[in-house]
DNA sequence: GGCGTCCATGAAACCGGTTTCATGATGGCG
DNA sequence: CGCCATCATGAAACCGGTTTCATGGACGCC
């Protein structure tokens, strides 16, 4: 592999021209560059990522720090991601964290040692003070979350939108009494998503039942114990809005076992649009994320974070209700 | 962030002894080590990457080559691949070829160009040539693979096995005839996976009739394809293998579309074991491959690779059955 | 006690780019 | 025609480690 220095003597020109070339903005005579645009080709030279990022103290590659790897939507992100990057020559580091704050700050830190250009983050387990911290320090964009400080660098779902979404649904199709499976509520995610559920009963004017309300994990197992909890208290609700689809799954396994007839005794409303949603039978009604464009979105913005850019707050992007057939009319 | 000569002139030693404290490997005297240490972490010294890179020509990192960044099993994978190579300190770089052989080739390029140390492959389009020659280049595994000339670096599932295992079940449960919906047969593991349906048929004396095979592509569609292209024939058929569960999926609806229940009228057995399969209705009997186990064999095999070491063949990893509720008896 | 060997250490070259600064050529303008 | 501004270019320093090679001291052995 040849160094720039062997090129500069092919081209008969000094190293320095042959850097400024490469990068093809420092003005350079017509002519040396057609003679070292055809040394480069001819030797089939590509400049040595260390010596340039050593040089320019630039990586040249942003780092991706992820809570769950496997979880269901991940691999759409992560595709959108690297797709866009690398369209700008930028390669992806990947670093994830579990879930605890404590490896999350871990593959932060590992990141931030490979001078990563700049950071994506997608995690739960951090803190808003850290985030905001680390915003000062270096190009950073927030994944699906709002910090409140650093509007300008999160990428992020109306939850609460997508909350009342949900909730107006079943409201149109007639149903006066629904119960509402949340996830953790000390995540931003499951409290706004709540939030939207309650904006959409109070618009109604149905009163809020804390006795409907009870709070899971985004576990398919805590959407079969909430079922299991809901059922117990044998009040006469006609329809769940769930924190998630794993939630409305497990919450559907009950319903089987138990015998109650989904659409017909009981509707049922996810969130997140999973590749399973669609396959359960019957098919689960659900809330979808823009994943794709979010990622992208997230992709370019620090992109533009990265060469200097100061940006405006973007606007959360918007789910959308993807009907199925877990929802059915409700006549009293 | 201070620089190796300033450690040094810290601890007044040279800058050749901090490197070589920090390697800990040469000889170094008790004491010097000490009083180095003792500077490294007052000053909070952390080499800096590139400059290692530079001088010693390595990475540090390895790069991922992937298809299907969006699969249904990648999260699993990476999440393991990440995670036994952190522990090593060694960072992840990835690269997505949506499947297509040029785009995967310029995958490699691009991580080749940032000087990875090793590559792990997860691609289908790459021809076994090109891999081949790459692995003389480069340390390199290849994921969920057989290479012929490059056993030692391949990591890969016994797919012949697994269909095998799934066909003799059926057979186990008294099917006689039982049809098979290939993915595309020109992929390794679909013929492999074809291969072992054909040996459990031929072990129980029971004939291979080309009518029951029905070559598809790994996708839903294709499933749903398959089914009706299998129920047109009219055939006697009590069982169906499907290449994936994707297939699997895609029957399902045809089936329950054209009123065959399963697994009364026609038993199914699915490939993968992906999230979905436990919660259609019926779940869905399947072939489970330790996709965990062998992403961890696969980071560790190739530090080692980097490390120099030369590895015998890795024997394949063996699928196991899941059973579900898709497989029921059959009386003739 | 003298010589040879080994070992810890330091000086300096090196990895391969980028960037600053100096220089020489060119051209415009009075 | 001469002077100054402009611009392309090259020389060399620099980024911050690693590694080779030389050196000096300690120790063992005869």
């Amino acid at each position: 592999m040849p160094t720039i220095r062997e090129v500069a003597a092919h081209a008969g020109v000094s190293p320095a021209t042959v850097s400024r070339v490469m990068k093809g903005e420092v003005p350079v005579s017509a002519d040396t560059r057609a003679r070292v645009e055809v040394a480069i080709s001819a030797m089939g030279y590509a400049p040595n990522a260390f010596a340039r990022s050593l040089a320019s103290n630039r990586l040249e590659g942003v780092g991706l720090v992820i809570s769950h790897l496997a979880g269901p939507f991940m691999g759409r992100v992560m595709m959108t991601l690297e797709a866009t990057l690398r369209r700008a020559n930028v390669s992806l580091l990947v670093a994830s964290g579990g879930g605890e704050a404590a490896r999350e700050q871990e593959a932060v830190n590992f990141l931030l040692g490979r001078r990563c250009d700049g950071l994506i983050v997608h995690a739960d387990a951090l803190s808003d003070e850290t985030l905001t911290a680390l915003a000062t320090t270096t190009p950073l964009v927030v994944f699906n979350r709002r910090v409140p400080d650093i509007d300008a660098h999160c990428i992020s779902l109306d939850n609460e939108y997508g909350g009342y979404l949900a909730t107006r649904h079943l409201l149109d199709q007639g149903h006066q009494s629904i119960a509402c499976l949340t996830g953790p509520l000390r995540q931003q995610d499951a409290a706004e998503r709540l939030a939207g559920y309650q904006r959409a009963l109070h618009e109604r004017g149905i009163p809020v039942d804390e006795q409907a309300i009870i709070e899971g994990d985004f576990t398919e197992q805590g959407g079969e114990q909430g079922m299991m909890t809901l059922l117990a208290r044998e009040m006469a609700v006609t329809a769940v809005v769930a924190g998630n689809d794993d939630m409305a799954l497990g919450a559907m396994t009950i319903l089987r076992a138990r015998g109650v007839a989904v659409p017909r005794a009981m509707s049922l409303v996810g969130y997140d649009n999973e590749a399973c949603a669609r396959h359960v039978v019957p098919a689960l009604t659900t809330v979808h994320a823009p994943l794709e464009e979010m990622a992208q979105a997230a992709a370019e913005r620090l992109l533009k974070l990265i060469a200097g850019a100061s940006l405006p707050a973007s606007t959360p992007f918007m789910p959308t209700l993807i009907e199925r057939e877990t929802v059915g009319p409700w006549r009293t």
